[in-house]
DNA sequence: CTGTTAGCGCATTCAA
DNA sequence: TTGAATGCGCTAACAG
């Protein structure tokens, strides 16, 4: 049971108190915790484990970690506007394969969510609790830049999500799933399905991500189709429903809607429906991402299946190697995709 | 600029680099950067901020951590068997709202995501990185119990989330939203309407939140409709659809399907198209916590608002109340819910 | 206003 | 095989 001080305080045992009662040295017993067996007797061993199971004993982490410098967890920092950042299914995605490969291996999750280029100022000045971190910025390439120039400078070993590390910071490594893949794929089928007018709906808060699929998209039609741009305001699902329906009346020679991720498919999915237009017959559509809305909507939407859980695995895996050996480089991981089929395109 | 000792391995500056470099004593860098402006001179404040600014330091954890026995993180424990445990909507949007309000005050939040018990043991043995913490568990109210007496044993302050917390614990807190009010509100408003026979779609993995709105719903209609349950498998989409379909051929004299979240409230929808059943007009249909999901449907979801968001910023601003004052009791709060209206009943 | 001392819990190093 | 000494970075308490 916890000891209690004078004052009613419960106060968290230590070594020394499991040596005291166990009668040994607290370096046996640090022995024992650690698993050096070689360098205790059995006997001992069993009665430090008695006593530790007696004072319900759990090393203390921070005596740990200021002897080894080393904080047993990474860290995961999300800039975006929206304080509900945690929304993003591809933020959470990230975040919970993070979470379970380094439950393995006794590490921790830290999670960040900053608003703000002040938000991240405040964060800078505080100390932090990892080892490592992996960043994930929305906005324009300028801003986001400086935010992994910002984050730079805590010498900590850092992974860029879905995005271009710096050219001028070698040391930084990066995540990403070959969305350049994945939306030239969907445009090709669009294609063979005779697509000759495309929309490509994008959020209106900017991914990197997503601006590499649009441009993707672009490059792959060339000039067998023509593909306009809208940025909606994802946050809001109806008024994104609202300006997609405004387009598809303007332009009804339209022949698809590519969504920038699942949430706006779904949101063309319902502005096609408002103007009238069958899915797929009149208008195809597709999504990107495909999480937990992509069989939401029927037809069900044709979209290209994330590995979101395994990139937060991967980037553990790689910051837990720059860790261990500091003379490690830079990794740069793309992560293949592929189309999830759906009757939205037919 | 860091640091580098002879092996190139960089080293972080501490307190005492800072007050060589400036030519103080540490504690006065110390009552500079914890702002103690009445023990500092101002022009060794400012000699102290170059000096600061120019290593570029950042006071250590670990250190400040150990001497203050203070972690200056909160935890969020998740135990519940789907691996991408963060897919939960209710489970992000109270992280959202626990890191948001922890920002604010410079402390972290600490994630971890559990599959099972043994996972839990595991856990158990290692040192944390926080003062207090929250948990949230699905299962049996058996197995919850089991769990939330081991982790009581922490001896740190815990707050349970969406259940009753152990009656043999009570140091326990615990913060919920009125499910009972919600699922009774739901019902009064399907009652009004006809109906007398409703299904009340339950996910397989059961939590207890859903128990309650279950409950409630039935005690709410009493023996003015008769309630029947029925487990789906929430985690396949499909599948879960061809549940409620199935129940719904099977009685036809059907007039509402109430899903214990809006995935289900969803589910119930495309199984009611499928049935060839009009809604509202052959069959009312209605989710629960309104997320990011309730709009994706035509009509929509009529649904009850869910303060998960809030829920996690009181569970902080309880955790961090306990942890200042180790006198105060527990708290038990309960959030008030409203309906979010939608098509789906008329 | 500034400096000195001491010790938080732990693991590396060295001594027995 | 076990123990003792040392110091990681930081701050409360006290001394000057």
């Amino acid at each position: 049971m916890a000891k209690k001080s004078a004052r009613g305080r419960s106060t968290k045992p230590s070594l020394k108190d499991v040596a005291k009662l166990a009668n040994v040295s607290v370096m046996t017993v640090s022995n024992v915790i650690n698993l050096r067996m070689a360098r205790v007797g059995d006997e001992v061993a069993a009665r430090v484990r008695e006593a530790i199971r007696e004072l319900d004993y759990r090393p203390q982490r921070s005596g740990r970690s200021l002897r080894l410098q080393r904080e047993f967890a990474l860290g995961l920092t999300v800039l975006h506007p929206d304080h509900r950042f945690l929304d993003d299914p591809y933020i959470t995605q990230v975040a919970a394969g993070m979470s379970n490969y380094l439950a393995t291996i006794g590490y921790s999750l830290v999670v960040n969510g900053l608003r703000n280029m002040e938000a991240l100022d405040t964060l800078m000045e505080r100390s932090f609790g990892y080892d490592g971190f992996a960043v994930m910025v929305s906005g324009e390439r300028e801003q986001r830049l400086q935010v992994y120039h910002t984050l730079a400078r805590l010498n900590l070993p850092m992974v860029v999500v879905q995005d271009d590390p710096p050219p001028d910071l070698p040391e930084i490594s990066s995540v990403r799933q070959d969305d350049g893949a994945g939306a030239g794929m969907l445009v090709e089928r669009l294609l063979q399905k005779g697509a000759k007018r495309i929309l490509f709906a994008a959020s209106r808060q900017i991914w990197p991500a997503m601006e590499r699929r649009a441009a993707a998209a672009a490059a792959a039609a060339g000039n067998r189709a023509r593909i306009d741009y809208l940025s909606c305001s994802e946050d809001d699902f109806e008024a994104s429903i609202g300006q997609i329906e405004s387009w598809l009346r303007a332009h009804p020679n339209a022949d698809a809607v590519m969504g920038g991720n699942d949430q706006l498919g779904l949101a063309a999915m319902q502005a096609a429906e408002r103007c009238g237009l069958s899915v797929p017959g009149d208008l195809m559509i597709t999504g990107y991402n495909a999480f937990l809305f992509q069989k939401f909507s029927k037809p069900t939407l044709c979209s290209v299946a994330s590995p979101a859980y395994e990139i937060g695995q991967e980037i553990s895996k790689i910051l837990i190697g720059l860790i261990k050996d500091e003379r490690a480089g830079p990794h740069h991981l793309m992560m293949p995709v592929n189309v999830v089929e759906g009757g939205s395109i037919g």
